[in-house]
DNA sequence: GTTAGCATGTAAGGAGTTACATGATTTT
DNA sequence: AAAATCATGTAACTCCTTACATGCTAAC
């Protein structure tokens, strides 16, 4: 029952949707997808796909492939893909757009996926994220100007720069919605090459 | 010694350098002070000052205090005081401006504590920071310019939105940087009792 | 033929969290 | 006297990292 952590199977099962890869090359797309530093290493990748392999989710491709290890009779690359279970354990996560969806950690990774989220989740989330973060603008201003005077310069510009990031985020936040607003009535998902009706 | 994180240790020690506390309180400005998010609970918080405790660096205060709970003769609060090796424990993590001390969860907390920190050490930690960010701002700028096109809309958004927020906490710290220059050469700590004289 | 980088894995441990257990003090 | 909140602590668990152990394959 993946106890791991939820984004870490969430990344997974979403590279592994586009293309079967093996654990070496999936850690390198992971870096990208988890915003680039946030890089995780294999001594938690590799367990978290053996987990997943015990869960169903995934399974080991034929040993027919690529044929160019097979003089050993054992093959040193590993590639794994997705299984019915585990297209569907997919479809499940993407379809959440509860408040987990919205947290810092996990929506960075829920973002990058939205090329396979329905519409209506992805809306859901984003406004989940936004007001999130204006709860968290509100709480830092009535911190800073309760500091006011009472701190030293340097922890007020700490607390003011933290309040700028989360302004700037905000904002960037509201255009994506409005993105989504104007340009986004596509019957469910977006229609160019990307989206996820066509099982290619 | 002092296996403990050395964030939450240097918050501590830090917090009760200017003036003594029991945990509970501690703990809610430690809120204050790593971030407001990245809240530290109990868990952590108490173990860590056993730890401090059992180093010598802290002591409890003496029960004579404050002279209201003695009539059970057992104290409910303990109150914490940092011990002679424990400033100097303090002073000697104040004067490190090594690599940790700009990695991003380490960088807040010095930030925090910058009125009781050299002007030389601020400078250099200010500086690591920034060259720090300048060179993640070149993989990002890097990993954008080749992603266009190959990824979707949004996971282009995101790195986006990533690089805005690195460019702006690097505009943030060449402010901070200049300030520093111009308005600072104080023999070696701030003269005035806290904090350091204000610009603007 | 040996360095470099691809590829897989495990054991130990670090840094925290949640949930629990307990009691004192203050407010209503 | 009940409820809130202040206050302290521990055990179990999570999620990740580092460091190690191992071998294959390509380039020079």
């Amino acid at each position: 029952m993946a106890k791991r952590s939820g984004v870490l199977e969430f990344a997974v099962l979403g590279l592994l949707q586009d293309n079967p890869m093996h654990g070496y090359e999936l850690r390198k797309r992971l870096n990208g997808v988890l915003g680039t530093f946030r890089a995780i290493s294999y001594g938690s990748l590799y367990p978290c796909l053996k987990e997943l392999l015990a869960a169903g989710y995934i399974e080991e491709e034929g040993p027919a492939e690529s044929g160019a290890t097979a003089l050993t009779g054992r093959r040193a690359k590993v590639v794994y893909r997705l299984t019915a279970d585990g297209k569907e354990r997919l479809a499940d996560l993407l379809t959440d757009s509860g408040p987990q969806a919205w947290e810092d950690d996990a929506f960075g990774v829920r973002l990058a996926f939205f090329g396979s989220t329905d519409a209506d989740v992805r809306m859901r989330i984003l406004q989940g994220r936004r007001s999130r973060l204006e709860e968290r603008l509100a709480s830092l201003r009535g911190s800073v100007s309760r500091s006011r005077e009472r701190v030293d310069n340097y922890t007020l510009q700490l607390q003011q720069h933290g309040l700028d990031s989360v302004e700037n985020e905000v904002r960037w936040l509201r255009e994506l919605i409005e993105n989504e607003e104007t340009h986004g009535a596509p019957g469910v998902t977006n229609p160019p090459g990307h989206g996820h009706p066509a099982p290619r």
